[in-house]
DNA sequence: TCTGTTGTTGTACGATCGTCCAACAAGCAA
DNA sequence: TTGCTTGTTGGACGATCGTACAACAACAGA
């Protein structure tokens, strides 16, 4: 009676445990380190099972930043939640939270840069890149219309607010010494101030 | 009597030549094909030159992205020069050169993607992104200062413009189609608006 | 218990990677 | 012209890459 060298799960499980064994390779090893046989090992499995739930790496890399930033889509969702149902308090807690710890962290970049250096050469993946920007935007739309913002003005303040946001992310990531999560959130907050002002 | 099999050419000129070709093979083939090989040979030499004038590929990776940085910030200087010596205008013509053709590239994100990508894994290259950024800071504070923003502002301002100007420009670069540069200008300028007028 | 299905293994394969270094030759000084 | 310096070559080297595939075994159903 010996333990069995392997067990079978369900595919759609396996996927999820590629994927997330994937994300904790890109956060550890970067981009460049996130290779099939370093994702297998980090999964438990076997480098063979990858091509067996993915086309290739670029696919698990695509599919991992799919799940990585539904991931971080929720957890803004849930603080814009429990802001309560004042407009402006949401739309605050959209931006501080996208600053909190483990949203802005620097193991996180390594899978949106893993995504990005993939967008320019495969139309497939820069399409996925528009349809989860188009739907961020939509989100950021939303809590701008709730705050009065009038329609005509929502495509352009949510892509101000998405571009100063996504900007401010980026640099507390690549240097996190040089400004802190709380100025970030204070430098969006103070430019939601000017969007939602009423003399505008 | 035979031509030459290669030239000698002044060190400073060979490295210049160099980084140049990476430049070019990160603007085609992007992040993941800029190899020793791909590079050698788009610069016309043998691929053991490269090991002869950096001490690796992540070197020359690192003075493409300084060369490319010093070029593009060079752009965008001559645009604030050709301004005139109007402080506001000359702030517009920072953002709206940010967004220029050539400046806002597909081609040119590749580059800053394939230093990204060293950023959180080298201190060296940390120290080389935290010294870029904060020169790129200081001549925005001087800009702003010039408009009459206040000392005790313009860093917060500063990081403000610059994560706006960098959230737009990489959307810019990676979704083209989403948006126009005209549009992201006019988005720039309204938000130096907001900065420069007198109640705030 | 037995059988069939298929999720999983483990390896082989060719390609490509970065680095290294002995040999070569271009160009300057004598 | 000759000799020396050294920029440059070009291949060898081991490591690692992504992919493919035949064989194996876990598990459900009979």
């Amino acid at each position: 009676m010996k333990a069995p060298a392997f067990r079978r799960i369900e595919p759609d499980a396996r996927r999820l445990a590629l994927i997330e064994a994937c994300a904790r390779v890109l956060a550890r090893l970067g981009a460049a380190g996130a290779s099939v046989r370093a994702i297998a090992v980090e999964a438990g499995v076997s480098p063979g099972l990858v091509g067996h739930y993915f086309s290739g790496i670029e696919a698990l890399v695509a599919a991992t930043y799919a799940h990585v930033e539904e991931r971080v889509n929720e957890a803004i969702d849930r603080a814009v939640e429990a802001a309560g149902p004042a407009p402006r308090a949401r739309l605050d807690a959209f931006v501080t939270a996208s600053f909190a710890p483990g949203i802005a962290d620097p193991q996180l970049l390594a899978t949106w840069i893993a995504f990005w250096s993939l967008v320019t050469a495969r139309p497939a993946i820069a399409a996925q890149h528009d349809e989860q920007y188009s739907g961020s935007r939509a989100r950021l739309e939303a809590l701008l219309g709730a705050c009065g913002i009038p329609a005509e003005r929502q495509r352009r303040d949510a892509i101000a607010v998405s571009a100063l946001v996504d900007g401010l992310w980026l640099e507390l990531c690549l240097s996190p010494g040089c400004f802190t999560a709380e100025e970030a959130g204070a430098i969006a907050r103070r430019f939601l101030d000017t969007l939602t002002s009423p003399d505008r």
